[in-house]
DNA sequence: CAGAAATCCTTGAGACGACAACTATTGTCA
DNA sequence: TGACAATAGTTGTCGTCTCAAGGATTTCTG
C-alpha cells in the first residue's frame, strides 16, 4: 500500500514557490495547529465525560474570575478569548441562562455591559479546573518540563505581540 | 457526574481573589490557545482579502499534495487534520464540487475512498501558499528565529506524541 | 461458509461561531 | 446646541463542525 510517488508527479510543481511549504515557520505553525486541535479535543472529551459544560464555558469563567471585581466588559472578554463580539454575546447568553454569569451595567457609560461572575459560576469553575489541569498535565508533563512550559508561554505571548490586556 | 472535587484545593486560597489556574502548563496552554486563534484569524483574513478559499481548504490541499501519489484515504486525512470523519466528508465534498479534488476508489478494499488532488487543486495550492507563508513570516519571524521555530515544531510534535508523519 | 464483529465512509440533526446590519449611547466639533 | 462620527453591544442569517445513527464492505471465528 505504501507505494512511492512517481518522481514525475512530485516534481510537477513548476513554480517559483517550489516544493513543499516546508519553511521552518510553516512547519511550526502546522504542528502547533494540529497539537492545539488535539489537546482541545482531549479537554473537551474529559469535560464531557464528567458531565461538565464545554471548553469555551471554562475559558469564560476562568478569564472573568481573574479579572478585578470578577467582572469584565464584553469587548475585553471577547478580545481576551479571541472570538468575535457577536459570538461572545451568545456564549455569555448561555452562561447567564445557566445561572453562572450575570450582566451588570456601568453607571458612567451605559453602552458597556459587564459579564459578572456569580457564585455558582465560581463554584463550577473550581469543579472544572482540576479536570482541565489534570488533563493538561497528562498531555504536557510527559514531554514538557516546567521550564519548557514557561518558555513556550513566553514564545506564544511574543508571537501574539506580548499584549495580553484585560487582566491586570 | 462524579464527586471528586477536592475540597483541599478549593479551600487552598479562600481570599476573594481566587487563585488562578496558573500552573506553568496551564499558562502555556492558554497562551498557545490564544495565539493559535489569533494567527488563524490573520491567515483567514489574508486569504479572504485575496479572494481565496478559507483556511481549511488550504490545509486539505497542502496535506494531500504531500501525500504519496497526491492522494489520501479519508480516514487518514481526517486524522492528519485533526477533525472528525463526518466533518471531513463534507469538507471534501466542497473541494470536489469546486473541482479541486476527486474521489477515487481502492480496488482491493471498496470501503476506502481516496481524496485525490486534481491539477486545479494543485494550482490553487501554489497560489495560496505564498499568501499563507507570507502571513506566517509576518507573524512569526519578528519574534521567532528559525532555530526557535524548529524547536517549537519539535515541542509540538512531542506533545502530540510525535505520531503524525505526513511529511518526509 | 455463515454470521458476528470490525472498519470505512456518509448522512441527518443540532450546536456554535463568524459576518454584517442594527440599536443605543457617548464623543466631537462647527 | 445640533448634527455627525465613533464606540459598545446585540441580533439574524448562514456556513461548518461535532455527534450519533446508518449503509456498505471486509475480517474474524466457530
Amino acid at each position: 500500500m505504501s507505494e512511492q510517488a512517481t518522481a514525475a508527479e512530485t516534481e510537477a510543481t513548476a513554480s517559483p514557490g517550489e516544493c513543499p511549504a516546508n519553511t521552518p515557520h510553516g512547519e511550526a505553525w502546522g504542528a502547533m495547529s494540529r497539537t492545539h486541535a488535539a489537546v482541545a479535543g482531549r479537554l473537551q472529551e474529559a469535560l464531557a465525560q464528567g458531565d461538565y459544560p464545554p471548553l469555551p464555558w471554562y475559558e469564560v469563567l476562568a478569564t472573568v474570575a481573574e479579572a478585578p471585581g470578577k467582572r469584565m466588559r464584553m469587548g475585553d472578554l471577547a478580545e481576551a478569548l479571541v472570538i468575535t463580539r457577536g459570538g461572545l454575546t451568545k456564549l455569555v447568553d448561555r452562561l447567564v441562562k445557566a445561572g453562572l454569569l450575570e450582566r451588570t451595567d456601568n453607571e458612567t457609560d451605559r453602552r458597556v455591559s459587564y459579564a459578572t461572575l456569580l457564585p455558582a459560576g465560581l463554584h463550577l469553575l473550581t469543579e472544572m479546573r482540576p479536570v482541565i489541569v489534570g488533563e493538561l498535565e497528562l498531555a504536557f508533563s510527559s514531554s514538557l518540563s516546567v521550564e519548557q512550559a514557561n518558555e513556550l508561554r513566553a514564545t506564544m505571548d511574543a508571537i501574539r505581540g506580548g499584549a495580553c490586556r484585560g487582566i491586570a
